[in-house]
DNA sequence: AATCGATTCAATCGCCTGATTGAATCATAT
DNA sequence: ATATGATTCAATCAGGCGATTGAATCGATT
């Protein structure tokens, strides 16, 4: 093993991959683009990760899976206490990508883009994806169906995609959002988390049910 | 010019190149893909359409501009009655797509991945997506300007932004949403867009600014 | 029947793709 | 210093990519 003093070959091309991925999505990713910009060759993504979907998935692994940990991790905490609300829920979504995104800079970015940019990848990606996501789908909709029991199974699952909507589409474009109408791109995750959740509380308040009786054609 | 009993090469085209950009994305989505399962040859989209990006430009005029036309008129018609709502506008917004995917079958299938799948693709095209989308987003938020003037800029661009990442969503994911929880996957336009609309209009009667005074780091 | 523009065709160009090979190099333990 | 396993290297593979070419075919006009 190699004692560096600079980031290890697997970190550079982790590093690389996932700023690749995030930018010009799977496809759109070439093995030679990583392997040039992280100045490393290309056998050695063969030899730490194997084929592309591989190290795909290692950046997921990296990158992604901490994310859903922090989320879980808060969900369960807030579960554990008493007075459990649906603000709190909702902020142990928001809170941990929102944060991290925010607090890591120029990177931070990078893993916004890729965590937004994942959830649109066409198959097989997204599977591997999703499958990343299980765990925070089923323990968030356990969560809602914990909240309030008499709303329907689909309801629930509603809600969960709609939270998720939201956050995706923060995530990819934030950047161009903010460029549209103030100069400076900086922002306060603060508020952020507070829109997001202050959005979806309120909209989830609705019964999320058809209130219309008229069957279609 | 040739009398077609069948669909012309164009069109044919067109369609087989909108499923394949809807299941695939741009870059995964290959000219050869596209002309074999549309049994023309490759110099035919050259001729007809250009290049790559042209033929993309060209599914995104065919396929998504009626739809962007749909939700203007729509929207224009319900600003020059007295009484706008805000229910009114998001009806506007949702009701042509939904309805039209919906009405559409099997290929409305492709059509609402392709809607969906278009707004997260990365750049270049995502620049040329969103300029289709520039007028339907301006008037839009005109609207929320009109129904409340009282509230901060920014605050009628997340409105837009969180209503269009709702449908973004159900575009792209509501296949697989409905298979885990129903064995049909059968829907109802009009609950659908009910559901989206009472979500939004409750999620936009909170302030969508920050409660917390606190300042960041 | 001859002509002409519109369309389609097979064939090919140069380049890029993900993946693999076997040899060279490194770090470490003996 | 030498043997060993871990890592990196240049070189190459077969195949797919978008794009272009010039010839062949079509349908309508004269």
């Amino acid at each position: 093993m190699r004692n560096d003093t600079q980031t290890s070959t697997k970190d550079q091309i982790l590093d690389i991959a996932e700023s690749h991925f995030a930018t010009f999505g799977f496809a759109g990713t070439s093995l030679r683009g990583i392997i040039k910009e992280a100045n490393v060759n290309v056998a050695s993504v063969a030899y730490h990760f194997g084929s592309k979907d591989d190290l795909f998935a290692a950046v997921m692994k990296r990158f992604a899976a901490p994310v859903v940990e922090a989320q879980l991790t808060r969900l369960r905490s807030e579960i554990s206490k008493p007075d459990l609300t649906l603000e709190k829920v909702l902020r142990a979504f928001y809170e941990p990508p929102i944060q991290l995104v925010h607090s890591m800079g120029a990177k931070g970015e990078k893993l916004s883009l890729f965590l937004g940019r994942c959830h649109s990848e066409p198959e097989p990606i997204f599977s591997l994806v999703d499958a990343h996501f299980a765990s925070c789908r089923d323990e968030f909709i356990e969560a809602f169906r914990t909240l309030d029991s008499s709303q329907s199974e689909a309801s629930y699952q509603w809600r969960f995609e709609f939270m998720l909507s939201l956050i995706v589409n923060f995530l990819t474009r934030h950047k161009s959002i903010m460029q549209r109408y103030q100069t400076e791109t900086d922002w306060n995750a603060l508020e952020v988390v507070d829109m997001l959740c202050q959005f979806c509380m309120h909209g989830m308040s609705a019964p999320l049910q058809a209130k219309s009786s008229k069957t279609e054609k």
